[in-house]
RNA sequence: GCAGGGGUUCCCGAGUGGCCAAAGGGAUCAGACUGUAAAUCUGACGCGCAAGCUUCGGUGGUUCGAAUCCACCCCCCUGCACCA
């Protein structure tokens, strides 16, 4: 039996990890009573998950932590409909090979967050295509359809927009979909026990439908319990950046890329981050804070929060990694840096490109550059040139020396004869490796 | 199927014959200031180093000239009808 910690939910609230929560302090005696079965559940949408859904994750290995058991879901079945929750338009389906592809590459991510280790609250990934790709309509029409009243789901804010907006509309499919979901809290209900759900608080509406399906259909008392979706203080979208969205699979962001983007956190950020995203305790990151705000100049709060979730994300060798890039290009002694260390920023995922003289012959350096995908068009290399934004090997370039592919990687400035560090910007950094 | 509304550059959204590569806002990029932060200010923002080239759902047409006018087609939305 493990041991529960009793103060999960207050340290949830503290950490403001609370959205919204069904039956108010009912959940937290329950939670306090005894160890619970919870759910997440993470639809593939793409190949990999992306860092929004590390707060779900991450606060089921919280409950894991304190004792519960948690489930993680992947949505063979869901991800075949697609959830229209405050989403402005309907989406378009993905095959179901794609989709099944998906599923296994999400199924093997989330499991590193969360513990199997066989103990009592050992955690379990199930995929809901299990219990629902062998049900026929008309079970599920008597069943669960049965439960759910139209005119109660047409008046949930997370379709609002879809069926009020003029320009969108709402497809009897995805409508469906909240009878899915809420179907897969009752099933595991059935299977496992399994008596809260979490979720973004944009699963508000899915969640409470669960929740309410549970009792109707077992009789079962279940609970829900959502987390805040992130937000910037800038207002702009989190986890994205010019270059595309974070997600948690290396090969799509390198761990250098992932540890540069908590870096850059916003001071007005970098403090609900550390909470949301780290197991840091509160009283520890208030701390932080607090030695942050009387120092001079930089503050540690990002440096802290990169490189927890980093570790937490790739390891101790990403981490590594991530930090070895990161001191060798911003310490401003490029120089310095070793035959070997140059190859190894190369294999700890810093853009890098490969190159010989003769295919460069001819090029200006903006195409070079765009062809390497440090900018999108020629146009901002140009911009960049204009103000001595460019550096090769530490040497500024100018908008004269564009045409002159020479000019611009001399011989002479080579480290170790073949690598050149081209600098864009305050941090765009790539690795370009010329043979002859 | 009928009627009405609509499809503009990443997004929102102006533009209704030349002054339109297309207002404005957002996002994004670069510079200054800083702390690889925010805010602010400046510049860029279809593609191209440039000459120039290609855009406004699609295809044709009218015109010296079209995102703007006409025809047909495709797609979306709303209502009605059909299904009964």
């Amino acid at each position: 039996m493990p041991s529960i910690d009793v103060n999960l939910l207050a340290d949830l609230q503290a950490r403001g990890l609370v959205a919204q929560m069904t039956g108010d302090d009912q959940l937290n005696t329950y939670l306090g009573e005894g160890s619970r079965t919870l759910y997440c559940g993470f639809d593939p949408t793409a190949d990999s998950l992306h860092i929004g859904s590390l707060v779900p994750l991450l606060t089921l290995k919280r409950f894991q932590d304190a004792g519960h058991k948690p489930i993680a879901l992947v949505g063979g079945a869901t991800g075949l409909i697609g959830d229209p929750s405050f989403k402005a338009q309907e989406r378009k389906l993905n095959t179901a090979d794609v989709v099944e592809s998906w599923v296994g590459k999400i199924k093997t991510q989330v499991s590193a967050f969360i513990e199997f280790d066989g103990c009592d609250n050992s955690a379990e990934v199930v995929n809901n295509l299990d219990w629902t790709v062998g049900m026929d309509v008309l079970t599920f029409l008597r069943d669960v359809g049965k439960h759910f009243s139209i005119n109660n789901m047409i008046n949930k804010e997370s379709v609002k927009q879809r069926i009020d907006r003029e320009g969108a509309g709402i497809s009897f499919t995805e409508f469906t979909y909240m009878l899915l979901q809420s179907f897969d809290f009752a099933e595991l209900y059935k299977r496992y026990d399994c008596s809260l759900q979490i979720g973004g608080s944009d699963q508000w509406g899915n969640i409470v439908g669960g929740v309410d399906l549970t009792k109707k259909m077992h009789g079962g008392k279940a609970f829900g319990l959502t987390l805040p979706l992130v937000t910037k203080s800038d207002g702009t979208k989190f986890g994205k950046t010019e270059s595309g969205t974070i997600w948690l699979d290396a090969a799509k962001t390198s761990p250098y890329a992932f540890y540069q983007f908590w870096l850059n956190s916003a001071d007005a950020d970098t403090y609900k981050f550390l909470k949301y995203f780290t197991f840091l305790s509160v009283a520890e990151i208030d701390g932080i804070e607090e030695a942050d705000r009387i120092a001079e100049g930089r503050p540690q709060g990002q440096r802290i929060l990169a490189e927890a979730v980093t570790r937490l994300v790739h390891g101790d060798s990403g981490l590594e990694a991530a930090e070895r890039i990161t001191a060798a290009l911003f310490s401003g002694a490029l120089e310095s840096l070793s035959e070997s260390d140059l190859d190894q920023l190369k294999l700890d995922g810093l853009p890098a490109t490969t190159l010989s003289r003769k295919e460069l012959q001819g090029l200006s350096l903006t195409q070079v550059l765009v062809d390497a995908g440090m900018v999108s068009s020629g146009k901002q290399v140009k911009d960049a040139l204009g103000r001595n934004a460019v550096l090769i090997n530490s040497h500024p370039k100018g908008a004269e020396q564009n045409m002159d592919i020479d000019k611009c990687f001399p011989v002479s400035d080579a480290f170790y004869g073949r690598f050149y560090i081209v600098k864009l910007g305050k941090k765009k950094y790539h690795l370009f490796e010329l043979g002859d």
